[in-house]
DNA sequence: CGTCGGATTGAGCACCGTCAAGGAGAGTGG
DNA sequence: CCACTCTCCTTGACGGTGCTCAATCCGACG
């Protein structure tokens, strides 16, 4: 794997903190691979062994109860970073939503040469803080939103994130995209039964606030609405 | 502030990356200052001005809506960090929920020391790589557990945290303890109301599971069982 | 055209929220 | 020492949001 130069996410990843010698040798360590969707990349509860950057595509992180309740507790974009360096087991599977590409170490290989790199902890730093902010924004959705104001949440959410992520050209939102989710897997993530999402669903499009031409596609007709409801007024 | 050598929580904060010079030039840029019950440190939406480690005492993290209700997003004990450094304004409250006493610094401040210090830094990482975890463990509570379940897992938290901390001599959980918090506020950490929590309560009171002597105290006379309710198998 | 997986829609119900009344304990003042 | 108050908690009755179970629908694919 040496072509980090030309990788997409190059800029975004928290390989930017690291100059090209740099670079180079962290690329030593990893290698690129393909994950279809629906596979799953890390067990919960298994050992953690590897770690990676998201080059292309989208992954959940989810836990699960024993009798088969699932809560998504995150949910990865290109240029995001996945896993649980520094030992420990992960505490959540991750598992694609849709085909990707991810670029991947061993945790021990990564642990190693971040220690070396303070530049590089710190990018992790700043990811880490910001990935515990959107958990805690989501906690109070999950405690206290209704089901109408979560899936309003959720739409607002995607849009920006497939925005920022620049599965587009520009736009810091998208007006139109693609679910990398099913409505079992939005119940999961939003703490709701499928029922309850597509009763909501059905709800935002008979009021004219967004359109769904088809299962997986949403058009955001009137933006402004739409975040009124999620922030729940 | 020069009796860091003193403090209670020298060895489990992040200050015990640090060796004895360097902790005292950290020593002057902060200060000691107590919180009682009810104070609160850092406003939801305030710029990100002061960070700081918690000596005694609780306190809560908290988000609320515009129209009032308010979640809890994060309990830190004695040696826990609080505050969102490198930037940005905080997306949380942070309230005492008992008196505390706790090691103040501005964030700038704490910022500069922190990029000169890569173990200090790496102790924060793992530190807010725990923080994560845990706050996605609660994910799985608001989004799929029941009231009961919740009210046990609860339990079981605030008795593990407490004895982790170091408020008691060396048990690894503790049998009896006091609430550090009311039940309003355990409503707002487990997206329950007030009454439903007091049901639960109630209930786990009526099954001889756990004792209430007053108010605040809890005693739990069968871990086993309050275990099985908490993981929800 | 039939089948299959995912999504929608409907009917009924349960859990938990809402509203309201009452209780327990601490502190205050007569 | 005993009302009085105040705060917090408990308990009860009732209703609504969202879950459960079930039927139907829709689009893709053979």
């Amino acid at each position: 794997m040496s072509d980090c130069d030309a990788c997409v996410v190059r800029n975004r990843a928290i390989c930017s903190a690291l100059m090209p010698d740099e670079l180079a040798a962290l690329s030593k360590l990893g290698r690129k691979q393909m994950v279809s969707r629906g596979q799953t990349l890390v067990w919960e509860g298994d050992e953690s062994l590897v770690v990676a950057n998201v080059i292309q595509g989208v992954l959940k992180l989810s836990v699960s109860t024993q009798d088969g309740r699932e809560q998504i507790v995150g949910v990865v974009f290109p240029s995001d970073f996945i896993g649980r360096p520094f030992g420990k087991e992960s505490p959540y599977g991750v598992t694609a939503l849709t085909d990707a590409e991810v670029c991947i170490f061993t945790r021990t290989a990564f642990d190693g040469f971040a220690k070396e790199h303070p530049d590089l902890q710190h990018k992790l730093l700043q990811r880490t803080l910001d990935e515990l902010d959107r958990a805690r924004q989501w906690m109070m959705l999950l405690g206290r939103k209704t089901a109408s104001e979560r899936i309003a949440t959720l739409l607002i959410e995607i849009s920006d994130r497939l925005g920022a992520s620049g599965c587009s050209p520009i736009a810091p939102f998208l007006e139109k995209f693609e679910l990398p989710m099913d409505r079992q897997q939005m119940g999961d993530l939003l703490g709701l039964t499928i029922e309850t999402v597509s009763r909501q669903l059905t709800k935002l499009k008979e009021a004219e606030i967004i359109e769904l031409p088809d299962r997986r596609s949403v058009i955001i007709k009137d933006r402004r609405r739409l975040e009124n409801i999620a922030t729940a007024a």
